[in-house]
DNA sequence: ATGAAAGCGCTAACAA
DNA sequence: TTGTTAGCGCTTTCAT
């Protein structure tokens, strides 16, 4: 179903039923009915793809994730509500085709391969490695590095990490472990930064080896759990960078038939729905995720329409949500 | 950046730097190196849109949404967890811009706009009519209808809907309501049908009063739930189609500081995550949402590789999850 | 008012 | 081994 077989079909040439489907001037009532009929009857629509290699404009702003998991799924939520009546579509694009981790400047090539042509913007979810020129308008969403690029969105990281142990300190934990996320992500390092500064703060000494390594996922948040679960003098508190490494810790407790809250606190970070499902529920550093997708749209929808040109940085608040996987640490 | 810049830089033609970067036969080693040098340099990725109208497989499997709400967010997350290392990118397009509800047969619209080019397969959520001759493969996740056109997965919803109303009765409610779901999608009337059934075998006479028109939106749950909590003899409980509708008779009868579950029990459809933040946490029919997307990804890759060629209907189970908004009616 | 033709970036026959 | 060429479906000048 081409728009040839719609012009031959109506008898006309192909350039006409493009006019007539773009609604340009220049062609007579007649032959607009008659060719509506047609496209109609044949159910035609145009070719997102060729069209778009013609045209500059496609009305459709492209979403680049790594991969569909609850983080990236909310702030797709937000996206798509605030991209509700502004005359464009969305593409969500998941790069990672498969492998243990998605490959270094996954974002340079989703972005080449859809820009330019497919949409007219775009809006990465958590980049590593964003080009400073980009062919399109871009937004980046809780990047690799805090300015310098493009326009930028993201949560206070730093606030939210200090809070999350002052609580845990509130509660008389003195060792208190961190469980890392993604070393290529500027959040990773700066909700590390908080727990450090608050740990100062309250006079606990720093013991790297309460540090452990990690990635933002729950398999590898359980590892790291399972060894700083296995020790002799084992912390009483863990504050994971992410919920799903604080899921992971989670399940490393089960696994130890370690309880939680009673004999370990587990803070986590972001907020993802999953963190209320969890068996006790998780405490958590709240992100608002909704509203960052939401305000990602709007910041790049004004840079397409050309209203704003220079680059911002939307900072939101994070707040302390204290659920059941936090309590005084055990007596003895 | 396009093709012609890299073979200008290289010096040879675009076709053999076409060859090059699809790593084709028939290329001097000597060439090749050259050639992925300036590729490197440049940073060069080939367009998805211009190859992809020049081939005919692209390796990308389109999801079509008509909007990124929890239902479709979940089902996203359990296909992109199947479509992992399967060697297919995923590409979710959301193709609703604005207006009070989908356009009809925006599924078509969708597919024949990516079909053919952009995406080799495609994964329809909730479609509302299916051609029954569709351009590349297809998958229908809860579709307008039960058989006859493309391969479906869906849930267990006349089952679900009496697991729902069985347990309120369970409970000693008799005036129950139901809240129904999008007349045009096959769920809505899958459970209705069990609601009516249920209470017929109960012996409960049906009320087609206590029947509120709805289409699995919160919002218009909430004025559904308003209409019938407003009445002198209100129901003791109600059944909505969906969670989101079920949250939106939660949001009614809050406003009308009507005790749940005290005064009014009630019962969702799906367990979305939200499910279980809202206070109190729903009682609801759960659909395996990501078994469900992952069970829709691995028909479609089956159909792609030609290993499957007819049409199958999986049938998953739902079942009710017992939470804090159903108790006994009122004892008055 | 209509159509012929060029070209968007790329791939694949085919020729050299 | 390399390059020339046609063409994917569409839009857009530019003739007619």
């Amino acid at each position: 179903m081409t728009i040839t077989d719609v012009a031959r079909a109506a008898g006309v040439s192909v350039a006409t039923v493009s006019k007539v489907v773009n609604s340009r001037y220049g062609v007579a009532p007649a032959t607009y009915a008659r060719v509506m009929a047609v496209v109609n009857e044949l159910g035609y629509e145009t070719s997102l793809i060729a069209s778009s290699l013609r045209r500059s404009r496609t009305n459709v702003i492209g979403v680049l994730v790594t991969e569909f998991e609850p983080y990236s799924a909310e702030l797709l939520k937000g996206i798509g509500a605030a991209a509700h009546g502004t005359g464009y579509e969305l593409l969500a694009h998941s790069g990672w085709v498969g492998g243990d981790a998605p490959p270094v400047g996954w974002e340079r090539r989703s972005l080449s391969r859809l820009a330019g042509t497919l949409i007219d913007g775009a809006i990465l979810v958590t980049p590593t490695a964003v080009a400073t020129d980009t062919p399109i308008p871009v937004v980046a969403i809780d990047p690799h590095t805090g300015r310098g690029g493009p326009s930028t969105v993201d949560a206070d990281n730093v606030g939210g990490a200090r809070a999350a142990v002052e609580h845990l300190i509130s509660l008389g934990h003195r060792r208190i472990a961190h469980l890392r996320g993604r070393a290529d992500l500027e959040s990773s390092h700066r909700r590390e930064e908080g727990y450090r500064r608050c740990l100062e703060q309250a006079g606990i000494p720093f013991d790297p080896s309460l540090v452990i390594d990690g990635d933002y996922q729950r398999s590898t948040g359980r590892v790291g759990a399972l060894d700083l679960l296995d020790r002799v003098e084992r912390p009483t508190a863990i504050f994971a960078a992410n919920d799903l490494s604080a899921l992971g810790a989670l399940d490393a407790a089960r696994e130890l038939r370690i309880d939680v809250p009673g004999e370990l606190s587990i803070v986590g970070f972001d907020d993802i729905p999953d963190a209320t499902s969890t068996m006790p529920r998780l405490t958590t550093i709240a992100q608002p995720l909704h509203q960052m997708g939401a305000t990602a749209l709007k910041m790049l929808v004004e840079q397409l329409s050309g209203e704003e040109s220079g680059t911002r940085h939307e900072h939101l608040r994070s707040e302390l949500v204290v659920r059941e996987t936090t309590a005084p640490p055990p007596a003895h």
